[in-house]
DNA sequence: TACAATTGTGTATTTAGTACACAATTGTAA
DNA sequence: TTACAATTGTGTACTAAATACACAATTGTA
């Protein structure tokens, strides 16, 4: 939390700095121990959650502006993104208006602005990630996505259209390659459809439709060392990965 | 094409009423004789065309201030409209800055901002569009897909976007309930998705297809008076077509 | 050493997609 | 009036994809 001071600070420097009316905010998913994981960020004395999110410096492209905000976050130079929606409801952010209002007057208050939402979500390896809290928030940290916390203004509302999208792009994108380690098994990255879809999977329909798309590679030895069978290793296959991410999977009409 | 005294006060205006920084874009599509037609503007005087355009006022919702715009330009109240992508290049509306900087002063011209732009799709029945240009420009007309004119700024990428948006939704969505009259035969169907997806398409196996969907009524009459054999009558199964709209076509995974 | 848990592989069945053929209708040209 | 071209309606064989389900192999543990 800033002080009134540092606030009134932020706001004279976000007035030069960055585009009116526009901010980002982020969904950053991450799979870890079978889990679907959200980034998170929030306030000690607060209940709610908010996403990662910032604004677009003036000079900025907003996709630079994205990652930016998510380097900030995260420690990633290099981030899957992928922009899906713009929220604009003028009532999104009325309660991120009146945030400050007690501090400050209208006039020096930045945060009284209406602000469009450019949302996007980021694909990102559980492990490489280290959570920063940004200059308003105390705590970021991963949360499970099936046990989520309620979130500010319409963060919820951002979330579910993210995970929307994501299960949309299953159909006729490859998924993966950002969100699992190097090698990994196929009951790994069945694990992680199944956590996106929430839904079973049929164990061999799902390998057989997903060498089928020729993007793994099965190494030559096993995974040795854990109890039952040895499972074999995979990896994405990248040449054939970034083929399927610019063509798609099917065919369609 | 303003004057300058308009254009002093239009920037005045705009000051005062729209949000800084952003701006909405239509690509309005309709289908007219077996070709895809998109609205576009002109000036008289300029080679270039544009589309359908302008800006949210401060307390409007985004979607509303789309509806708002495309009334103005065709006439029509309740306009399918999809939202596909923000276009955020720093760059994208430097030939915009630059358009009225010989008769404004960069401190009262409004255009010499940087304008983020909201990308809308719009699906409409041509026969029931009446063009209008807006004030900035002459002409207000249909232009055939395949014909396309060179078009201002980004709007290019623009359309190209949009269709590619449009070609995908295909795949998982019904499409026509906007672009074809209340009835029609299924080869005036099946020329609408050869238009859009640029393609031909096998005349049975498309109504096989397309009648398994389930969001098409068969009337009991066929179509009379017309030259060769007289062929049936369909029209959108409105209970169907919005189930399909929600639920989509494919079950994917 | 039997067993549970897990992995690898395979095979029928059903469904969806593709390719292609023929009959029926209607205006037009001979 | 009749043959013909153009167009529409319907069907069938073939192929590929999706689904349902079974059994053998490996490995730690009881």
């Amino acid at each position: 939390m800033l002080t009134r001071e540092e606030l009134i600070e932020f706001c004279k420097e976000a007035r030069e700095s960055y585009l009116d009316n526009i901010s980002i905010d982020c969904v950053v998913f991450g799979f870890h121990e079978g889990q679907m994981k959200v980034l998170l960020l929030k306030n000690k004395e607060e209940e709610k959650w908010y996403l990662p999110g910032g604004f677009v410096l003036k000079p900025e492209p907003i996709e630079m502006a994205a990652n930016r905000i998510l380097k900030e976050r995260t420690g990633l130079a290099e981030i899957f993104l992928q922009q899906f929606h713009v929220f604009g409801d003028p009532d999104r952010s009325k309660v991120h208006n009146e945030m400050y209002a007690d501090m400050l007057p209208p006039e020096e208050n930045w945060f009284s602005n209406r602000f469009l939402t450019i949302g996007y979500y980021a694909l990102v390896d559980f492990f490489e990630v280290t959570p920063q809290p940004d200059r308003f928030s105390e705590v970021c940290a991963w949360r499970d996505m099936d046990d989520m916390p309620e979130l500010q203004l319409d963060h919820g509302l951002i979330f579910k259209t993210a995970l929307d999208t994501l299960r949309l792009q299953l159909n006729y994108q490859p998924i993966g390659y950002n969100l699992m380690p190097k090698e990994f098994t196929m009951p790994e990255l069945q694990k992680l459809y199944e956590t996106i879809l929430d839904k079973k999977l049929d164990r061999r329909n799902f390998q057989r439709r997903i060498l089928g798309f020729g993007i793994l590679n099965r190494a030559e030895q096993p995974r040795k060392g854990g109890a039952h069978k040895a499972p074999y290793l995979y990896s994405f296959d990248l040449e054939g990965y970034k083929h399927a991410l610019t063509e798609g999977f099917k065919g369609g009409w």
